[in-house]
RNA sequence: GGCGGCGUGGCCGAGUGGUUAGGCAGGGGCCUGCAAAGCCCCGUACUCCGGUUCGAAUCCGGACGCCGCCUCCA
């Protein structure tokens, strides 16, 4: 049984699933007016890794994650730089999928686009004003929050404990300051739908639960998204749920943020470090593993020491992987993995790892079993049972995967004059002839190799 | 003001009553022609003060410090 964190009860609870095998998942996605940074990066990574682990326990998996592909910051983008809105979403939307493939994050089954959606969220929409749990104002169509019994759940207070510490508030035409758009009016200039309230667009709130329904359907299992986003987006998406009269998301799980400096890491601090940039200066797998070691709901720091670490480690595991010809996995061949006969020390390490997993998604616990078990495996061979530390990375390997890290086992194929000297060098070997062997060692290493003596001979791969 | 989280060894980071977390870095050793890799061993821990208990990082009370949400944000 698989438990985790749900933020509407604030306990680790049971996944109850709406039908029993499948999981139904959203999680939040960008808005697309800017470079994604390391915070998109994290809740892209911590979401994969729990559909990939649920897919890897045998459940099928509906994973969703939307594109906000209208808003406030995509049009100022093209304001300031004179472009159109289209223009700065096609760029920005583009550099995304980029950086989700360069992470190794699996693309969603389905990718709503907001606009795609207009006409749906006009409907709703018209349907809350008739229904009087919505008003009109100047600037566009706002939602009564105190049509909502309990609204404030997820934020784990009251109406008027939220509204206590509220903040100054530009609009004297809501009703509440906590009332929030729905829709807002087109100014001059700016990209608009039709809609019988006024031509404009939808508020962001609107967008996901219109979107999650339509594609998931009444009661889906897990709304995901980070932390920041527990309130008031996803209570609003509630509310408009609640007010609508659909049940909405069984499960809500929210991720921690990435720090900087102690500080969270966010748009509006204008602290963030691109998620491009740390992907063209680092293996993107360094982060998934630096994220993989911290628990999903804890904050992180990401920072170049933070994230050597995570290479380092990834060395010991790729050389691992190298020792024992591991077959590098991806892909596909991840979910394929997860239907190996588990036996003897890989079933103690699958069951200990799945224990771990299923109990939150303790990821920091299940990378140290298979840390350790890289341990023993390497000892193993160590003292000649080869065939038995075959089969335990086997299954690390597996396991790994299992979360989306890919060990690199392979080792390069190298041009024949790099062959030429391998084949010198072991010859001076033989023949006891260290200068000349280490001579050839500085030759190969000059051409970019590293070189490593194995029991068969010279051993040479790229960093 | 309300609500929530956190404080573990040089660094990162698990762990809810007794049993090895793990990684990175450091020291010693084995192996190796040397190097690399690997293996073995080692040290420095649980913010502070009380309490409960045979026994607490883990439970209770208090103090101090840090962070976040109540505004757009993953």
């Amino acid at each position: 049984m698989i438990r985790l964190f749900d933020t509407a009860r604030g306990e680790v609870r049971d996944l109850s699933l709406r039908t029993p095998g499948q999981v139904s998942m959203y999680v939040c996605g960008p808005t697309v007016d800017n470079l994604p940074h390391l915070g998109h990066g994290r809740f892209t990574l911590v979401w994969d890794v729990a559909r990939r682990w649920f897919t890897f326990q045998g459940l099928n998996v509906h994973y969703v994650s939307n594109i906000t592909d209208i808003d406030d910051k995509i049009i100022a983008r093209a304001n300031n730089e004179g472009r159109s809105d289209i223009d700065v979403v096609t760029q920005y939307e583009a550099e995304w999928w980029d950086a989700m493939a360069l992470l190794g994050v699996k693309e969603p089954d389905d990718t709503p686009h907001a606009t795609d959606y207009v006409a749906d969220m006009v409907e709703l929409i018209s349907a809350f004003l008739e229904r009087d749990v919505a008003y009109v104002t100047s600037d566009g169509v706002y939602f009564d929050v105190s049509t909502v019994p309990d609204y404030g759940l997820l934020a784990g207070q009251a109406l008027d404990t939220l509204r206590a510490g509220e903040r100054v508030e530009v609009n004297d035409e809501k009703r509440s300051p906590l009332d929030f758009a729905l829709w807002k009016n087109a100014k001059p200039g700016e990209p608009r739908w039709p809609a019988p309230f006024g031509e404009g667009r939808p508020g962001w709130h609107t967008e996901c639960v219109v979107m999650s329904l339509d594609l998931l359907g009444e009661g889906f299992d897990l709304h995901c998204g980070g932390l920041d986003l527990k309130f008031p987006h996803h209570e609003n998406e509630r509310a408009q749920a609640e007010a609508a009269q659909l049940p909405f998301a069984r499960h809500w799980g929210h991720n921690g943020w990435v720090m900087v400096n102690g500080v969270k890491m966010s748009t509006s601090l204008n602290n963030f470090t691109s998620l491009t940039d740390l992907l063209a200066r680092t293996d993107p797998r360094a982060y998934r593993l630096l994220v993989l070691r911290s628990h999903y709901r804890s904050p992180i720091e990401v920072t170049p020491s933070t994230i050597a670490d995570a290479e380092r480690a990834l060395e010991r595991i790729d050389t691992f992987a190298r020792r024992f010809s591991l077959p590098v996995l991806g892909g596909e061949a991840f979910e394929i993995a997860s239907v190996r006969a588990w036996e003897g020390e890989g079933l103690e390490l699958y069951e200990r790892v799945v224990t771990a997993m299923n109990d939150d998604l303790n990821t920091p616990l299940a990378m140290a079993q298979l840390f350790e078990a890289v341990s023993v495996a390497n000892a193993a061979a160590d003292e000649g049972r080869e065939a038995p530390a075959r089969r335990l990375a086997q299954c690390v390997n597996s396991l790994f995967g299992g979360m989306g890290l890919s060990l690199h086992g392979r080792n390069d194929v190298a041009d024949e004059v790099s062959e030429a000297l391998v084949a010198e060098r072991d010859a001076a070997r033989s023949a006891r002839n260290w200068s000349e062997a280490d001579r050839l060692r500085e030759e190969l290493v000059k051409r970019g190799w590293i070189v490593e003596d194995g029991p068969s001979g010279t051993l040479i791969r790229k960093p």
